[in-house]
DNA sequence: AGATTTCTTGCATTTTTATGCAAAATGAAA
DNA sequence: TTTCATTTTGCATAAAAATGCAAGAAATCT
């Protein structure tokens, strides 16, 4: 195999394109994409846009045309100190911890926690401004604390 | 051909099976159809939905199902043959059950577990695809998810 | 370093969705 | 009613999207 292009980059690519034109099937895209120079075959794009819950909505007419989704989730493009700013506050009762997290960003934070995949985290339950997150049953706090950190600023 | 069905009855009916359960395919679609007593062909359903206005849209796991245009419809139940699906994992931690569904299903299910009145389950909080139950202090676990597995089940 | 595991990616193929075309049913007009 | 246009539908097929598999690249471990 070549030498592996950045994903992230990619990704944040397709965000853009997505985002700025109305794109009527995964050719379309590659077509750009390949414009763009990110060469790549319809198959990584299936892949892409599901990890980027990119999903094709009707307009009037009734034609498809992709879309992000709408909670803007990926949107902006946040900075590493933004990001570190995506979790105020975490605290602890028996094995739930509560995340405390800027207005309207806790199904972000949510996501990202989910998409971890940690051992630690069993689930999460997102409202506006707080995530609820269960812990595996034995896991200490520091550990829980610690992961939570990693992943809030890790994610580009 | 054979004698026409009453378009507009079977459109009201796509909307009433779409917007409460979690269809993956129009294939899926067309079987509740045929249950319901509007038998046709997949062809028919593409045009329908296109008319409808109803896309996929992907959940947080990247999954898709079918959705209403977005007015104020949000999601909604599960299938009914496939109602294993409407609870994907059930996992333990503490005195609390986490309750893992399809994307957008997590308050219909934590509806149903409300209402079945069970004297195992103090609560719920449902966030998207996750359900948080507070157990009753010493329920055992087995007896629980038993519980949670006929309540899902029996309302099919 | 070497071994092992995890990620990415493409190819080939399947699955899912859309559409050109024709036929039957309905509606409208004369 | 007869004729003509419109709508609805299915069949066959094309177009679009998803996925099992394997291999190469990168990361991690010993």
């Amino acid at each position: 195999m070549q030498k592996r292009q950045d994903k992230k980059t990619r990704l944040q690519a397709i965000r853009l394109i997505v985002s700025s034109q109305a794109l009527e099937s995964q050719e379309d895209l590659q077509i750009e994409l390949d414009k763009a120079g990110f060469p790549c075959t319809q198959t990584t794009l299936s892949r892409d846009l599901k990890q980027l819950r990119i999903s094709k909505v009707r307009g009037r007419n009734g034609h498809s045309v992709y879309a992000l989704p709408r909670e803007g989730m990926f949107s902006p493009v946040l900075t590493r100190e933004e990001k570190d700013k995506r979790c105020w506050r975490v605290v602890f009762s028996g094995n739930l911890m509560v995340v405390h997290t800027p207005p309207g960003h806790a199904s972000m934070v949510a996501y990202d926690i989910d998409n971890a995949d940690s051992p630690y985290f069993l689930g999460t339950v997102a409202g506006d401004d707080t995530v609820l997150v269960v812990l595996q049953e034995d896991v200490e706090r520091e550990v829980a604390r610690e992961a939570i950190g990693e992943i809030v600023s890790q994610l580009a």
